[in-house]
RNA sequence: GGCCCUAUCGUCUAUCGGCUAGGACGGAGCCUUCUCAAGGCUCAAAGCAGGGUUCGAUUCCCUGUAGGGUCACCA
């Protein structure tokens, strides 16, 4: 009995030989620079924001070296693939305008010359080279039950050794092809398990690309390769995979780092090239004192679609990614705000690489979402928010596209400076900063309740009707600037009996009804309900002559 | 517990032995102003601890401590 007769015992005489494979997917055609790079989540859920940090890093290596970027779903862990998870993951990254050279178009169809990219439908590839180690002599059945093997760990460790299946603990390592025979013909389920010639005490160097040259100790377990089920298990398939669509740089999650031990010995044994890898730290959340990984489960930001919700521009989220992978962001940022954040110098060696890994921090977001709003067009910004608010808050979207011309003159207003105005974070704050321009929202109880509230009402019955017919003169909306209109809007706040001469107020107080900021604060107050407002000009000058009269009338009229 | 990684303002971080430790977000204050946002100016805020090496250590080494990761037929 040698490797052949193992291998055409455990697999049958049809698999197809290594070779096969190689000719079918040759190496890529592409300059020695060139990264191939890929993204490889599991389908178990929403798309992680790490998921997404990881596919902005390999679309730009990808880009940067003129190489290729691709997805490849791992699906090898059937129990726990989550139904629509792969279309989510698809839509997910193409919303936020990542695109993959090769993969998947939904979360069915599929494209590229290294397909399947489902590792699921890859199963005959795997046998191949699992098959191949038999031959080498570095694979063999393992027909140990978890039982079996639960108790040997439960030994180990009352033994205060090292639990794991290796060296003497790896009994179907050298077991006799009789038992392997026995066991087979009676079909008794088993794992096929990697044959390890490694030493734990030795260590071997690995340089990670991020974390630079560490220590890692060599691989001495026989882990599995093929599960009872004949899937293989990631190890296998990241070798395999990553070799046959010939990626050179492996960028993974931080997690990984003590695996390589396994995947160093595995490339090895097939006399595969390694490729780069570079491992990096999840994003983490403040939990009350404590840090931790933003979790699936518990953590609502951890969803990527939480944030299209919430209403940023996709943008905001990718230069937020830039920012935690490359700290020189924030410079960059700073001087070229009005570029898109895709063509931020994306730095590879700039990867930051501390241990825990970084919080995430929503101001942060906040003040790069605000950057992006304001340098954009109002036909933008009005765009925007209504493809959003169609999205997420239907009744809004009618309203505002429903007066879309309006709409624009409302968010145009001090845009076209210099220093725009900058107080949009996300689409969802547009009925609060906005809202009050529209008739159907504004409401003239509340604002009665604020005008009480802030002890002015007394006042504004006192003038409202003189108000009325003084703000019913044309040059109040016409003229085209603020300088223009201040000498307007102060000659009717003195002719209601306001004054702009602070010594004479203060000389005389009894004479007066305020000064000619409370005048503004009344006048801002019945338009808009709210202190938080823009210049009064524009907002006057938008709003048009009717409405302005007609709100007045409105909180007059209230009683 | 073994092994691996990491350790600078509240947060993200810069510093490739010379530091009055820099920036950004957030916070505070002032200025501008009809309010808000923005903008300008200013302020508060950090090198985990102890040993070495060195003329000099945040930077290099050791120990301790703390955090993270991992020890599955999960990825």
């Amino acid at each position: 009995m040698n490797n052949l007769d193992l291998a055409t015992l455990l697999f049958g005489a049809d698999v197809k030989p290594i070779q096969f494979w190689f000719d079918k997917y040759p190496a890529r055609n592409l300059p020695p620079t060139a990264e191939i790079t890929r993204l490889c989540p599991s389908p178990t859920g929403f798309l992680h924001i790490g998921a997404l940090y990881m596919g902005v890093i390999n679309r730009r290596i990808a880009n940067d070296s003129k190489g290729v970027f691709y997805l490849r779903i791992e699906d090898t862990d059937t129990d726990r693939e989550v139904q629509g998870a792969r279309a989510l993951i698809v839509s997910g990254m193409e919303e936020f305008g990542i695109k993959f050279d090769e993969g998947f178009i939904d979360g069915e169809k599929q494209f590229g010359a290294y397909a399947p990219y489902l590792q699921t439908q890859r199963r005959d590839i795997y046998a191949s080279f699992a098959r191949e180690l038999v031959l080498r002599g570095r694979a063999y059945p393992c027909f140990m039950t978890r039982e079996e093997l639960d108790i040997q760990r439960s030994q180990q460790e009352a033994e205060k050794v090292r639990p794991g299946y290796y060296g003497k603990y790896a009994t179907w390592r050298d077991a006799p092809i009789e038992k392997i025979q026995e066991k087979l013909k009676n079909n008794t389920p088993y794992v096929l398990r990697f044959k390890s010639m490694g030493d734990q005490n030795v260590k071997r160097s690995f340089k990670d690309e991020f974390l630079g040259d560490i220590q890692v100790p060599q691989n001495d377990e026989d882990f599995v390769l093929l599960k009872t089920n004949g899937i293989p298990t990631y190890h296998l398939a990241h070798i395999i995979d990553d070799y046959l669509m010939r990626t050179t740089f492996v960028i993974r999650g931080r997690e990984w780092l003590s695996s390589v031990g396994k995947h160093l010995e595995l490339w090895e044994s097939f006399d595969f090239p390694i490729p780069k890898y570079g491992h990096l730290s999840p994003i983490n959340k403040k939990d009350g004192t404590t840090v931790r990984k933003l979790s699936k489960r518990k953590d609502p930001e951890a969803d990527i679609m939480r944030y299209v919700e919430l209403g940023y521009p996709t943008d905001a989220l990718i230069g937020y990614i830039y920012r935690l992978a490359n700290p020189s962001f924030d410079v960059w940022w700073q001087s070229k705000r009005q570029a898109s954040v895709w063509d931020f110098p994306f730095q590879l060696d700039e990867l930051q690489k501390s241990g825990p890994g970084p919080v995430i921090d929503l101001k942060k977001l906040d003040d790069i979402s605000s950057d992006i709003i304001a340098m954009m067009t109002a036909e933008e910004v009005a765009d925007r928010m209504i493809k959003w608010a169609t999205r997420y808050d239907a009744p809004f979207a009618n309203l505002i596209s429903s007066e879309r011309p309006y709409l624009e003159k409302v968010l145009a207003i001090e845009r076209d400076l210099e220093n725009p105005r900058k107080d949009i974070a996300n689409w969802s704050v547009g009925r609060d900063s906005i809202g009050y321009f529209f008739d159907s929202l504004f409401n003239p109880d509340k604002v009665k309740q604020v005008l009480a509230d802030e002890k002015l009402q007394a006042i504004f019955n006192s003038i409202s009707k003189d108000l009325a017919d003084l703000m019913a003169a044309d040059v109040l909306y016409t003229t085209d600037s603020i300088d223009a209109w201040l000498p307007e809007i102060k000659a009717v706040a003195d002719q209601l009996g306001f004054t702009t001469d602070k010594v004479k107020l203060k000389a005389n107080p009894e004479a007066f009804k305020g000064d000619f900021a409370s005048f503004m604060k009344i006048l801002r107050l019945v338009m808009t309900g709210t202190n938080r407002t823009p210049n009064l000009f524009h907002v006057l000058k938008v709003m048009g002559k009717e409405r302005v009269l007609q709100r007045i009338n409105s909180v007059a009229n209230l009683g």
